[in-house]
DNA sequence: ACGGTTCAAGCACATTTGTGCTAAAAAGAT
DNA sequence: ATCTTTTTAGCACAAATGTGCTTGAACCGT
């Protein structure tokens, strides 16, 4: 009966233009018409396929978070399929880490829309809970991820925990920096930066007893 | 002649209420209005101290900046003070980095005011060359910290500036998920990550030819 | 051919924002 | 008491934003 357009595909192009705007000027440039114009819509259009502003900055949240968390299964799937202590389990690992930093147009993107959401999050309660899923659904990549690096802490689960924590926040920080700070932030750095990380976590489990941190 | 006003002092509580208004509502919502209603003052008035809204977020900034510089410096001070290798030390160390952390209502607005308009400047000119700033002073205080931290790097000066890049890293990250994931992020969490991550410091040297991540 | 449904576009209105400008109030100096 | 300068307050205007509502346009099934 009617004018039949993939609706989904459409809904994905204006999410596309709320990415663009977002990265290039910022998540509060992100209005109605700004997005229109970017989609090469009109208001009306981008109303019809999203009942509120919300909506669409929810979805948009959204999309990021399940491509983000998308990435990180399949690269936690190849670090599975090799075998540890090989030179290709190793360069899994860094290519996993480094879905979360801006080293490509597309990453970059992404980058900057996931921060900007999860700041706004802090004050927008529309967005809470798909701040708070996109949480769960990283530190628990992480969370494997580290499990699977530290073999010998299968007892010491606060450990674990705290050693998630620790390279959750590496690759937040790095990945922050890396956006704000890109002059100082080449590719090596955070290629060193998280080679160093990988060696402390392999390395300084046995050396907890040594120093006296019990406070 | 005049009617005599600190305007110094005047400014400072303007600047008070930008920082109360950016913690609650965000950056966004700091406009002239809201700030003048915060400080219980007109919009004119807060005008007449500060000629346009970019002169007062950018004074805003820097006075953000001061105050965490300042309170590194501080605490970096005592580090120096202190016998390396006793557990004051080890204290003061912890202590130094927890200044990047909401670990009380004062430190909570100032990470939260810091963040903000570091993730803006991204985007908005005016706060470039703050954001500069802000980045070499704090890179210089953790960068004399780890060459303190790690007294037999001297002569590698790479590894110098991997170890303080990750260190930031760790700590803006930390920060980020203290202010926007504050209940999966206890004082007890944020501490046993810093401890975790002093320790790959001092141990993780001589270990890193032994892996093959030279390529 | 045509009717009904979906899509696209736009108008109108209330809010909010920054800023230029004017003017009243306050208070020390004379 | 009066003058002068600072301080405070407010108005007005243009620009931008979200949203309710209306109007065309397009097109598939009958």
């Amino acid at each position: 009966m009617p004018k039949i357009v993939d609706a989904e595909a459409r809904r994905q192009e204006v999410v596309e233009a709320v990415f663009r705007i977002i990265a290039s000027d910022g998540l509060e440039r992100a209005s109605l018409r700004e997005v229109a114009d970017e989609a090469g819509l009109a208001v009306g259009s981008v109303r019809h396929y999203f009942a509120s502003s919300d909506e669409l900055l929810v979805h948009s949240f959204a999309v990021v978070i399940d491509r983000i968390a998308t990435r990180l299964e399949e690269a936690f799937t190849v670090v599975e399929s090799l075998d540890q202590a090989s030179a290709e389990h190793d360069n899994a690992v860094l290519t996993l880490l480094g879905q979360f930093l801006p080293l490509d147009e597309e990453l970059a993107v992404d980058a900057c829309v996931w921060m900007a959401f999860r700041h706004a999050a802090r004050i927008r309660p529309v967005l809470e809970e798909e701040a708070a899923r996109s949480h769960r659904a990283v530190a628990a990549v992480v969370g494997r991820l580290v499990m699977r690096l530290m073999p010998d802490a299968g007892t010491g689960q606060e450990r674990l925990v705290t050693e998630a924590e620790r390279l959750l926040a590496t690759l937040d920080g790095l990945c922050m920096h890396a956006l704000l700070q890109p002059e100082w932030m080449t590719f090596e750095v955070c290629r060193d930066v998280l080679s160093a990380h990988l060696d402390s976590l392999v390395v300084s489990r046995p050396t907890v007893n040594l120093k006296a941190h019990r406070e």
